[in-house]
DNA sequence: ACTTTAAATGCAACAACGTTGCATTTAAAG
DNA sequence: CTTTAAATGCAACGTTGTTGCATTTAAAGT
């Protein structure tokens, strides 16, 4: 799929929006379609942004084959307004309250991106 | 307000349409009004789950006055899908690739709650 | 090459969420 | 008691996302 081809080019996560004026042609049911199969598939994983918008990023190296746990730390730039996968960077250890036990965490983390500043 | 009353009185962040659930008389024209208004007059702050249900829930002591950064850890239960507000477990120190300069984090943890364990 | 079957696409409709404009009610100030 | 402003409710609209159904496209079988 072109889709896939689009998310792995680009090196940020696009929203419906986005791929949908890319793929002007496509319809947006086939599109809303597509992007469900590939998250079901574990090809991408889908980033709430702060904004409330959904955005979808390929699932890189570091993305286990059975959990598709995203051990990653998202960025929002407030300037670009664009959201990128900081693969390298990695979810720290947290000490929560007694009684809370931990299976995921995401972190969201705004500010001034590489192009931006 | 007996919105604010409800969202100190619980310790959890409550969705829109709980609130509206609770206050049933109440038009959710106003309840939307009602929650833009505390927001911007930093009393609530507004958290977006992983599940894209944004939540609202006061701002407790350690929010500054100004700038109302939420420098806590949100929670999401498995098992309630209640969303909670741990405000005595602080946002890490992240260490981000060159070029990216931080301004706020967002952290969202994933687990069992509590109440549910 | 033709038929059959299944998958992919497009369309219509619907539901949830959120906002805006306008009229009405409520309450505060004169 | 009147005037003014704020708060509420209603209607309408836009966006996002899902589902059902018909149609097209492509794959498989004969």
């Amino acid at each position: 799929m072109k889709v896939l081809e689009e998310l792995t080019g680009t090196g940020q996560a696009l929203s419906h929006t986005e791929l949908e004026s890319t793929f002007s042609k496509v319809d947006r049911i086939t599109l809303y379609r597509v992007l469900k199969d590939f998250e079901e598939a574990g090809l991408v994983h889908k980033i709430i942004g702060p904004d409330g918008v959904t955005r979808f990023a390929v699932c890189r190296h570091n993305c286990p084959d059975e959990t598709h746990t995203e051990d990653h730390v998202h960025f929002n730039c407030t300037n670009c307004h664009k959201v990128f996968c900081l693969e390298h960077t990695h979810n720290p250890d947290l000490r929560l309250p007694t009684g809370f036990k931990i299976s995921g965490i995401q972190i969201l983390v705004q500010g001034i991106c590489k192009h931006c500043s």
